[in-house]
DNA sequence: TTGTAAGCGTTATCAC
DNA sequence: GTGATAACGCTTACAA
């Protein structure tokens, strides 16, 4: 027999197919004898009530959607487990989708979701500097939305990110505690917003320091590891800093290498700090300073922060902005000389 | 307006329902004037076809399912990046399981896909000293599987793993001819297969070099971090290795760990090499010599195996296996002294 | 080219 | 406690 469907088991048991149904949902009344004898069949059969026909009655699909621009990567890939695992808890599954930091192909999902194929959406942003209109989509469709990390500012639903300014100021302070007078700030996208908050941290810690700040010192990196190392590699000539802020981990793996190349000594020479999820930065030759995301815990917060607007009765947008803190953990790129 | 469905859009434009499910399909005839007025109208009245109930109607759900022991991991998180872009490109959605390595998390989790929630799976597997039989079910509803890296021996299916035997006989001369002659054999579980391929070609290259096998030399570590650094610990102070071999990244980690923490010189005193598919294990302290997987291959790979069997007219189940080379990275830590 | 109507496999509402 | 029946929203013969 190939397709075992509600039908056919009503037929083989002499049932009603809502007979069947009341079996497989926990409320309906039904006695524990028939009960006992569909679920005994069921497995004989090997029937499963087919998802399809239940979503399309239920209006319901029981699946979100994670939308990243990255993931082979330790922040991004320790959120999306951190999700998957809240999801999976509240009986949920997980659609995952990488964008390449590519603003079309974020436009392009967001529109095969919103036509109830998910009951929720965490995303991490990587068109900042696009039109957002595309997302009232979801809010028509009542489709929720959580913003992780990386957010649209002008979009109001539920965020969760870290104290980006915060957390670089601190950075900063702690290059010119270490000693550092000349410090590039390295940035991919620095009219994203965690760029901006990120490199208003480093410049109000530089005024704090009394530090006059030099806008030719933040320096627009590359996604493409090469082209970093190589402007990299020119900063370390030209400008000459004693101290790199990287506002994200892959340009402090470019500027280990730059140094490495050209025979910089970090920390004696260049201190090194970043953001980063690395856990083997303790491994790093010299071991790296980094401020670290709680990754993990973020992922966990947004898949939270949506179920609680999934379980809602009412649905209202839950508009939460949660910040998470990042720690400075101290290692030798920073130690002072 | 709350739901807009296809009779509310026939209504509308004084058309049938049939007519619209015409625009939105391909094939069927339908005149060019009706379907520019009715796509219009849809995008007016931001229709989007219900996803279930075409589902329902074509017994398809354009969607696979990718499950993982793990992702907060390069070479999973790598090959998932693999998977989830050639799906798209096909068209498919993917879903994302991770099992921690837990063999019943993958049972339940194949449970609630053999409901006709996927078209396909592909799957590195958790539980290989376990029973296989679940996997049955997958047969009878047709739905192909893959394997990817870790596959179960006694289970006919497409595969895609990588030369686990050849690479490890390699990775041991490489540790000879570097003048090892005490190599420990650190690995998580030596009963997978995996484990038992790569420990296999360690074996032979043992022999090849006349180096007489000893059981009590291959080191089973644990998932935890700290526990495998600590049996780590112990085997170089009671067995005193001159060349350590991890067959997966962590325990590389685990052993720089062990090393720096003793005090033990890589690679003067002890020399170390591993499988990983960290990108920057030229960066570590000292550089790490690998055995690099080609993680995102593999994926792309896995994924188009199980696209060919999903586009199959006559979808015989295809059982290709699919062998990828890994690469020794020769760095640092096997340098000869 | 377009419309009619049956059905995909469920579940909910009523009866009994 | 159980059964008949009408949806859910779409696709597809078949008819017009």
């Amino acid at each position: 027999m190939d397709d075992v469907n509600i039908k056919k088991l009503a037929k083989d048991l002499n049932l009603s197919t809502s007979t069947i149904s009341r079996a497989f949902r926990g409320n309906s009344d039904i006695s524990q004898a028939t009960k006992e004898r569909i679920l005994a069949k069921a497995k004989e059969l090997n029937y499963q009530p087919n998802l399809y026909a239940s979503n399309l009655r239920e209006k319901k699909s029981k699946t979100i959607a994670v939308i990243m621009p990255e993931l082979a990567n330790n922040f991004f890939s320790q959120a999306v487990k951190g999700i998957e695992r809240v999801a999976r808890d509240n009986g949920y599954h997980t659609l995952l989708y990488v964008t390449d930091d590519d603003y079309q192909k974020e436009v392009g999902i967001i529109d095969d979701l919103s036509n109830g194929r998910v009951d929720g959406i965490i995303m991490s942003a990587s068109g900042e500097a696009n039109d957002h209109a595309y997302l009232g989509k979801l809010k028509k469709k009542k489709i929720p939305l959580v913003f992780f990390d990386r957010v649209y500012d002008d979009v109001d639903v539920a965020k969760v990110t870290t104290d980006d300014y915060t957390s670089s100021f601190e950075a900063t302070r702690h290059l010119v505690e270490a000693g550092c007078k000349k410090i590039a700030f390295l940035v991919i996208n620095k009219s994203l917003s965690i760029g901006k908050m990120r490199m208003q941290g480093y410049v109000d810690a530089l005024k704090e320091a009394g530090i006059p700040f030099q806008p030719d010192w933040v320096i627009d990196c590359s996604n493409d590891r090469e082209e970093s190392i190589d402007i990299i590699t020119k900063v370390l000539d030209t400008l000459r800093p004693d101290g790199l802020f990287a506002a994200v981990e892959r340009l402090a793996m470019a500027s280990y290498y730059a140094c490495h190349q050209l025979g910089v000594k970090i920390p004696e020479q260049v201190k090194v700090i970043s953001y980063s999820s690395l856990e083997i930065a303790p491994l790093l030759n010299p071991s790296l300073t980094t401020i670290t995301q709680p990754a993990g815990d973020m992922g966990t917060e947004a898949a939270r922060l949506l179920f609680k607007t999934l379980d809602a009765a009412e649905p209202a947008q839950v508009q939460d902005h949660l910040v998470l803190h990042s720690r400075i953990i101290q290692r030798r790129s920073t130690e002072k000389s």
